[in-house]
DNA sequence: ATGGCACATCGAATGTGA
């Protein structure tokens, strides 16, 4: 069985101590990290390495950055849009890291870190739905030569009302809009499969919590990281599960984990 | 309707997140 997570952090320096301890009881084979909010120089890699991992890296200062920890070694590494769609479609787009890329053995493993968007009337909300129709291109030029496709990460998007602990009066709340879930649905409309929904489809299950106003006690969440796969992966899945308990710890990321299970081929 | 909390950059207050 391979097992892969991701988890949006808030910061990798901050929660170096939470990271250890939870992979030290989730020796997972692939995590998939989004917001480590720092430079590729200034980035820890000592102690996963100590754990076993290989990191792949790319950050920025302060804001934005995506890691893959990685068991085995990972090939094809690549970092941004313009590796696959050329710098002339991509513009300023990879100035924000929020793409990294790699593959092991045949397995394409894409870790993202979806804008938020702020709200709908900023600037901000247009740049995210452009960086989705893009990400929508580069999927389809990769999907030219490849079948196994595994997306994961902090998308910044609901797809449906069941993975909002509050659904009315959301349609012009920022990560459930109708143009940013229609952005998504195109994206899943090349053949990409909802996987936490292959296992689980009821409502209540959230992956991020805002650290105001108590929501995590109250379970008042949203469903916003996800494992996405391709057809023949869809297939291999065995469980989508979010793991809760690193935010019951002091001073934790607002996102939890969400662990997917691959059978072997 | 608003704010609330956290993080990074700073060395006070602001930008950003979601």
């Amino acid at each position: 069985m391979l097992t892969l997570a991701t988890w949006n952090v808030n910061s990798i320096r901050t929660r170096l101590d939470h990271l250890g301890t939870w992979l030290e009881t989730h020796p997972v084979d692939v995590l998939c990290l989004q917001e480590t909010k720092v430079t590729d120089e200034q980035f820890p890699q000592a102690p996963w390495e100590a754990l076993g991992y290989h990191c792949y890296i790319s950050g920025q200062k302060a804001y934005n950055g995506v890691a893959l920890l990685s068991r085995s070694p990972l090939t094809e590494v690549s970092r941004g849009f313009s590796p696959v769609l050329g710098s002339d479609g991509v513009g300023d787009l990879d100035d924000q890291k929020r793409v990294i890329t790699a593959k092991l053995g045949d397995l394409r493993i894409l870790n993202l870190y979806v804008p938020n968007g702020s709200s709908v009337d900023s600037d901000k909300y247009s740049y995210k739905l452009r960086w989705l129709a893009t990400l929508r291109d580069y999927l389809a030029t990769l999907l030219a030569t490849e079948t196994q496709i595994h997306i994961c990460g902090d998308f910044n998007i609901a797809p449906g009302d069941r993975d909002i602990h509050d659904p009315q009066g959301k349609g012009n709340h920022v990560m459930a809009t109708e143009p940013e879930r229609q952005a998504l649905q195109q994206i899943l409309d090349l053949g990409f499969t909802d996987t936490f929904r292959q296992f689980t489809a009821e409502g209540g299950h959230f992956s991020w919590w805002d650290y105001r106003a108590g929501s995590f006690p109250r379970n008042k969440g949203w469903r916003i990281d996800h494992h996405y796969l391709s057809p023949p992966l869809a297939d291999r899945a065995r469980s989508c599960t979010i793991d809760a308990e690193p935010r019951y710890w002091e001073k934790p990321s607002d996102h939890a984990p969400v662990l997917l299970t691959l059978d072997q081929p």
